[in-house]
DNA sequence: GGGCGCTTGATACAATCGTTTGATTCAGCC
DNA sequence: GGCTGAATCAAACGATTGTATCAAGCGCCC
């Protein structure tokens, strides 16, 4: 009972940090404090192990929904603005989640352990943003300046957590990854909302 | 002579698809083809390989060096957008694919194999954009706020190559991946330029 | 042609991988 | 007490990893 828990909640963690390769199950093992037959006995295998530890982490993560236009009285430049915030602290909250780590390696690089994880996880989350967007566009704004606006957003967040041993090794003053989550939403809220207001004005050529 | 490179061509492809752990020594020397026992004869091991492999690939794609303010009468809005235009190319080339896919793989995920593989090769990449949006920003602008600015425009353009896994899952109309270089060019260049110019009229607030 | 140095090849090595095995422990029940 | 079945353990399995070894092949010069 408490094995298979241990087990789980010591994965989530390894497998976030080194991926399904690069964890060992006699790593996880030491880790849960067990032997290290007891995976291939509460679990099918490692692969199945990792397919749990994905759906566990994904459930975790979705305890807080994504805000939508709703929570704001239908004001989209306030709902984005929490929307970025969120999206931020799901993806970068320190001592929180391992899940989350996951969830975006899985998410760049799937394992192809998991088939129909982006339909199922991530589309929801970006559909989400892209309804927030949608009502902050021009109404004639073709759907793939729309789309490319969205994923610039999702860009500029993901890079702080997908590019981070990057950024952590750049040599500038002050230390990029040391930039708190409020001061980037705050960045990303203002650059998604400047860009945004542009596509109302096409065409402005140079300032 | 010939055995060396055709490793060396053999390594870039492997290792770019599976990164340093993930391809083995035979695999490589196999689609070589010639013996397992030849990359500790040419190179001094598995890492030593790894180490020429990308520096190789960093030579291959700075064949093109980055465009700068001089290039351009000292004009920095067309220099960022020929920047923009140059790092796009540079990541999303289809066909110097496997060299790009490796240093990206290494840049987000350094494999500790190469230290001060990010002095060497990422920050001159940084520096030269860092240049061209100083010159765009107000002088009394923090430095924090200057480099967050550029993290922007790197994740605008990163999540293209590094997230492209999921983009292409992504089931929305048209398909994000299709988007031409130039279509994204376009659209990150006026972001960044939105973005710039709203650091000189701060805390706008709601547009 | 004989000797030399650079390559190549098959093979062996120790280490580590995921998984399996079989013995042992322990709680619960008749 | 005696039994049953789940849980845990140390140990070992075969496969694969990176690397080392050593003999055979090769071109080349004296």
């Amino acid at each position: 009972m408490t094995t298979r828990e241990d087990i789980l909640n010591a994965a989530v963690e390894i497998f976030a940090e080194k991926g399904l390769d690069g964890a060992s199950v006699r790593e996880i093992c030491q880790a849960a404090g067990t032997n290290s037959a007891s995976i291939n006995y509460h679990f099918e295998s490692k692969a199945a192990l990792y397919r749990d530890v994905v759906e566990l982490a994904y459930r975790s993560a979705t305890i807080h929904p994504a805000p939508m236009l709703e929570d704001h009285d239908g004001n989209p430049q306030r709902t984005l603005a929490a929307w970025i915030d969120w999206y931020l602290h799901r993806i970068l909250e320190p001592g929180g989640d391992a899940a989350n780590r996951l969830l975006l390696r899985e998410s760049a690089n799937p394992s192809g352990a998991l088939d129909g994880f982006v339909e199922s996880v991530i589309y929801p989350v970006y559909a989400g943003l892209e309804r927030i967007v949608e009502t902050m566009c021009p109404t004639d704004l073709d759907a793939r300046t729309r789309h490319l606006q969205c994923v610039s957003i999702l860009g500029q967040c993901l890079v702080h957590r997908v590019c981070r041993p990057m950024l952590e090794k750049l040599p500038v003053e002050p230390p990029i990854h040391e930039a708190g989550i409020s001061e980037i939403a705050a960045i990303v809220t203002a650059n998604a909302l400047a860009a945004i207001d542009s596509t109302r004005r096409p065409e402005e050529g140079s300032r």
